[in-house]
DNA sequence: GTCTATATCTGGATAGAC
DNA sequence: GTCTATCCAGATATAGAC
């Protein structure tokens, strides 16, 4: 977990980070463990994966709120008694899934930004660091975005100041970096947001993109183009 | 509907297309007219009206499969059956106004880029167009933008036609204007990509834009300027 | 830990009086 | 054209056998 210096070479990430289905999938039952009836790891880390798969599989075609349970048992092979063995409640389900970004950003990449790199490396790693996240995790992101309704206010509230927190940080690091001489911006706001759209254009449009052949690698070599144009006072094209 | 020639000036579209809301209330009842049981056209406007603004309201609430009729009437103050004079069905009404976007897209640009412009001015045509007419239906087009999974298989197609053929129109553009050496692009479906999500970003995030006092006319020039560096030759900044 | 059967409720939709 | 009352399908959630 010390390897990955922001790098854009994504075996490297994956190589580094705990993104792979099992790694995730248990990192996921042990922040919901209290919340599992079922009391062995294995079990419940398997039978969790089939029912997250399925959800996402479902949502996307009809989405969450008209997804029913018997549609999810039908489509995890399991009873409706079971599901509610690992689950608790549908609008949970949403919750846990919810829940589980931030711990993964954390896991992942957090880390590796608290350095004190120069600061348009840092604005790299950020920037990296999120598309290869998404890349791993897109079902995920995914959902997250389109499915944001269902949630309790405490939720809502979580994902409202993640969203907030997010901005910022970009908006420190184009702050520090302006200071420094190396950004230029003339509205600040309006960097973060395009920022910030090009990171979530990668997982809510990610089918075109898969169509296109396009790879994280490339998009990520795309984006910082794009921004390097707004930021840098020496773009040197 | 002749006078606005793709200005970067807001007030000049919305005193030439048909965008104030009795022009398009009533534009909408007269594409639907066939669907609604109420004969009396200025009662049907009126109510259809207050039906699709209580929905957008109740849908970014809860989401529009969390909505129920129930919901529904006490927001509009009508009854079940009022609605269903009105509505046909639940289903209906989401498809109802999806059905209504590309049609006023018809209404207020589709004649303005027509025209044997210069490309360059072409393009400009089309971006502020979509910025300007979706400033005017915000609401809308963020509903269309959340609700796509709920609409028939049709309906479902018709949205995806859209969506294929505006990123056609634009790909269009810029093979067009890179023959003519007045626009380069190494990269034909990413530069489509990155025009698509700066308009779409201007309706789906609209609140964070507003609460950061900034207009359309603002917008479009920032992202006229994004663009143009992606795309113009001679890019003098 | 998993299943089947069932209790309970909510939501879409309609009939028919006014 | 609008309202109230009602029907019924389908959903969440649980109880209890295995």
């Amino acid at each position: 977990m010390t390897q990955w210096q922001g790098e854009n070479n994504f075996a490297l990430f994956k190589s580094t980070a705990p993104v792979s289905d099992s790694q995730v999938c248990s990192a996921f039952y042990q922040q919901h463990k209290n919340k599992v009836a079922v009391q062995k790891e294995k079990i419940a880390v398997g039978k969790l994966k089939t029912i997250i798969t399925a959800t996402f599989k479902l949502s996307n075609k009809k989405g969450f709120s008209l997804m029913s349970l018997r549609d999810l048992s039908q489509e995890t092979g399991m009873s409706m008694g079971s599901l509610y063995a690992y689950i608790g409640s549908k609008g949970q389900l949403a919750e846990m899934i919810h829940q589980f970004l931030p711990h993964m950003f954390d896991l992942c990449i957090v880390e590796q930004i608290q350095g004190s790199d120069a600061i348009d490396l840092k604005l790299k790693k950020i920037v990296r660091g999120h598309i290869f996240v998404t890349e791993c995790l897109q079902p995920w992101f995914f959902f997250a975005f389109m499915e944001t309704k269902h949630l309790s206010k405490n939720v809502k509230q979580l994902a409202k100041d993640n969203e907030l927190g997010s901005e910022a940080m970009l908006e420190e690091v184009i702050n520090e970096g302006e200071q420094q001489g190396i950004f230029k911006a003339s509205n600040h706001f309006m960097a973060v947001m395009l920022i910030k759209s090009l990171l979530q254009g990668w997982y809510v449009k990610h089918g075109r993109y898969k169509q296109h052949k396009m790879s994280c690698e490339n998009y990520i070599d795309f984006i910082e183009t794009v921004i390097n144009q707004q930021l840098l006072v020496n773009d040197s094209i």
